[in-house]
DNA sequence: GTTCTAGAAC
DNA sequence: GTTCTAGAAC
């Protein structure tokens, strides 16, 4: 061990004896300056590994160039996947560069930092002196870029969600690590802690980790008793050493099934979770997401509970699961109960319940202090089901609570309420939080169904119960942190050690503290789902994207709520309510509605558009067909009564797609729009597909056009013709999205280097493009 | 929509 | 140090 090179290296490598189920796989950090020798530690150990590693190297991960932070993230994803162990190596110098990075840890999968802490003169000497270096930092100006990373250096701590942290600060330090890590095998796991850290000032946090369970309380008294406040933890390394390959850790990290099935035979197993009294465990109740009206197929539906009720379970100790329905006959829960016995799930952590949710405690006689509500996406009360029920017996505190919390919710998300006290089901049934859960549709005769489309459906309601398990998480960590305080001050003002408070909070109170502790919570806000892999929805719920109030744009209401009546909601909003547009915003309405006034850029005029070119055009050749009905602004004010508009502005476009086919028969063109248009007065784009312009000079630029932000205008007239409205996704995060080149879908780092990348590739575009007419070429379906 | 610019990343 | 992104202002 760096430091220590002796102490406990043997029992700190530790094989699981095949008692668990499967390898666990790893994610170590890498954390050093340039020069400090990130790569050279990933290759030798690499080069004497008993486990499959991959070395996820930002300077490379492009197909062998300099790449994106999310482009590391996919590929360690992928890698993970595959069930291989992952070496991030890049600089990560700060917390925040590591974060996503650490977020990658879950069931199975644990997140080592491995610092080179080394001389910043050794840094700086091998960094200048390097030639052929992957990130091209060498030669003099490298000790300057070392200098300045280094003065940001942020050392890694165990509270950013890291497991194990080894510094090394020499290069026998740095030898040690390599062998620790070279010879663990598929199935050894390392123990917890921080090691190598010669800093006995350092502050050791372990509040966090505690939380997550991924390692041992240090100290605990014989009675089993948590009796230590947070602020009393050890901080010195040795005695964390010794606490975490202490024999009840080994039994811990060989056997966690059996440990995880007996409370009683560690005690340092028993999280601090919450509620310090023994006789009450955190319970749960929740109905089952999206198989009720929303029509999920109910054998998937049952595989993905129970896959995300093992996940979630193998994080935590003293918590339960209740899956609850109404029916002795319920199909849902037999399928779940069936699927649960099979996988060996501990049955007193997770069970089915026959009863009605809104009454577990007064006639189920089963304390649930949190249940999920199958909310709808504007969070109201009503309809039927799950919903109704709860907001009926919650009474009207719980609609005034909820409006405190979120405006809507989109599907895969949830958000948790804390339920008042005047709450009937808070004093009569004492839940203290509802969490509202929104999940797929399937169902056809609602609008905006998935139609049937189980791939997305699936991702979706895996989204939604990781979500909702991660918000009872959240709640947990919440009163614990609150426990902990009282706790520590309970200690401090009376002296009496090993006490433990067993009073729950009044929710009323615990609100404010959440509300303390974490300000976004009781934000006003809208609940999205993220979209994209690299972000782990699971981790953060109540994130408000920054989207612009309902009252103020209600095409963005309207299409992120893509459920249920949502159509009808917003067609009754979109009366009251309309966008407003920027002065910059107007100028294709003015053009529209007074074309004579300019002739010098109106290249064709009919009663329904005119034709022009885009001022800014993002490729060769690319104009725009601009609708002359006022009041029709984008594509959500489009019903079935503007069809006829639609069809003919698209020949518009065909016709002008000929007339530039004649020109250059090379070009490919698209006719589409834009989900959220930045100009008011519909428009369509017609938009070769070369992309060759140099006023494509953003991210948002290209994914406007290269992301399902552009809605083609064949499909859209479709959707109208079918449902009398275009179902449309708005979600502006997909302009974020990563670069990748249209024909080949390789990703790129930067709009620079995907212009060089789409200059040259000759790959074909997508054949998706090839259905219902949505690429215009010179030799059609060419 | 663009332009400007601060700051992130290396 | 340079390159590039992303947010603010218009």
């Amino acid at each position: 061990m760096p430091g220590d090179p002796t102490i406990h290296h043997t029992s700190d490598l530790r094989g699981s004896d095949g008692a668990s189920e499967g390898a666990s796989s790893l994610v170590v950090i890498l954390v050093g300056a340039p020069g400090s020798g990130k790569s050279t530690f990933c290759d030798d150990v690499m080069a004497a590994a008993r486990r499959p590693w991959v070395r996820v190297c930002q300077d490379v991960v492009a197909n062998g160039k300099q790449g994106t932070k999310s482009q590391c993230i996919t590929s360690a994803s992928a890698a993970l996947e595959e069930g291989k162990s992952v070496f991030i190596d890049r600089c990560n110098l700060e917390q925040e560069q590591r974060a996503d990075f650490v977020r990658l840890r879950k069931v199975q999968v644990d997140v080592h930092a491995v610092v080179l802490d080394l001389p910043a003169q050794l840094c700086i000497s091998r960094s200048v002196k390097r030639t052929g270096h992957e990130g091209k930092l060498q030669g003099g100006r490298a000790a300057m870029v070392v200098n300045r990373m280094l003065q940001k250096k942020e050392l890694p701590n165990l509270t950013e969600g890291f497991s194990r942290i080894t510094f090394c600060q020499n290069e026998s330090d740095v030898k040690e690590a390599v062998k620790t890590y070279s010879q663990l095998g598929p199935s050894d796991i390392l123990s917890a802690g921080v090691f190598g850290q010669k800093n006995k000032e350092a502050k050791v946090q372990l509040g966090i980790m505690k939380f997550l369970k991924k390692i041992d309380k240090p100290d605990f008294d014989a009675s089993g008793k948590d009796s230590t406040p947070v602020g009393n933890l050890p901080h010195d390394t040795a005695s964390i050493q010794t606490s975490v390959t202490s024999t009840c850790s080994m039994e811990l990290e060989k056997n966690k099934e059996d440990l995880r099935n007996s409370n009683s035979k560690c005690p340092s197993q028993r999280s601090l979770i919450g509620d310090s009294s023994m006789d009450f465990v955190h319970t749960l109740a929740f109905p089952s997401i999206s198989t009720a009206d929303f029509q999920f197929d109910l054998k998937l539906a049952s595989e993905i509970i129970v896959d995300c009720v093992s996940d979630f379970l193998q994080r935590f100790d003293n918590i339960r699961l209740v899956l609850v329905d109404l029916s002795e006959k319920s199909k849902i829960l037999s399928l779940v109960r069936e699927r649960s016995a099979n996988k060996h799930i501990d049955s007193s952590k997770f069970f089915t319940f026959v009863g009605d949710i809104t009454q577990l405690h007064t006639r189920g006689n089963l304390r649930c202090n949190v249940i999920a509500n199958a909310a709808n996406w504007r969070l109201k009360p009503g309809g039927g089901g799950v919903n109704a029920a709860i907001f009926k017996v919650a009474g009207e505190s719980l609609q005034i609570a909820t409006k405190k919390c979120a405006d809507i919710l989109s599907p895969g998300s949830s958000v948790v309420v804390p339920l008042p006290s005047n709450s009937p089901l808070h004093s009569r049934e004492r839940v203290t939080h509802v969490i509202h859960v929104v999940g797929p549709n399937m169902n056809p005769q609602r609008p905006n169904c998935l139609n049937n489309d189980y791939v997305e459906g699936c991702k979706v309601l895996r989204n939604a119960y990781s979500s909702l398990f991660a918000n009872f998480a959240s709640i947990l960590e919440n009163q614990s942190k609150t426990d902990s305080k009282r706790h520590v001050s309970a200690i401090s003002s009376t002296h009496v050690e090993g006490t433990t408070i067993t009073s729950s909070p009044d929710s009323d109170q615990m609100a404010k503290q959440e509300a303390q502790s974490n300000p976004d919570r009781n934000k006003k806000s809208k609940v999205f789902a993220t979209s994209g892999a690299s972000k782990d929805k699971s981790i953060v719920m109540n994130d408000n994207h920054g989207h612009t109030p309902c009252n103020e744009n209600t095409g963005n209401l309207m299409s992120s709520a893509s459920l249920g009546d949502a159509v009808d909601e917003n067609r009754r909003h979109a009366k009251v309510t309309k966008r407003s547009w920027g002065a910059w915003a107007q100028a294709l309405h003015e053009i529209a509605l007074n074309p004579e006034k300019h002739q010098n850029v109106v290249m064709e005029k009919s009663d329904d558009y005119v034709v022009l070119n885009d001022m800014y055009p993002k490729a060769k050749k690319h104009v725009l067909v601009v609708s002359r009905l006022q009041g029709l602004d984008s594509l959500s004010d489009v019903r079935k009564e503007h069809l006829s508009l639609l069809k003919t502005m698209h020949s518009a476009g065909l016709k002008w797609t000929r007339m530039f086919l004649k020109e250059d028969a090379s070009l490919m063109f698209r006719l589409g729009y834009h989900v959220v248009p930045s100009m008011r007065q519909l428009h369509l784009h017609v938009i070769s597909q070369d992309f060759d312009s140099p006023r494509l000079q953003n991210k948002k630029h290209w994914n406007s056009f290269n992301t399902s932000f552009f809605r083609d205008s064949t499909d859209l007239i479709q959707e109208i013709e079918k449902h009398g409205v275009a179902n449309i996704n708005d979600d502006e995060s997909l302009l974020k999205m990563e670069l990748r080149c249209h024909r080949c879908r390789s990703a790129h780092p930067n709009i620079p280097r995907l212009k060089s990348h789409i200059a040259l590739c000759k790959a074909s575009l997508p054949a998706s493009l090839l259905d219902n007419d949505r690429l215009v070429s010179a030799s059609p379906k060419g």
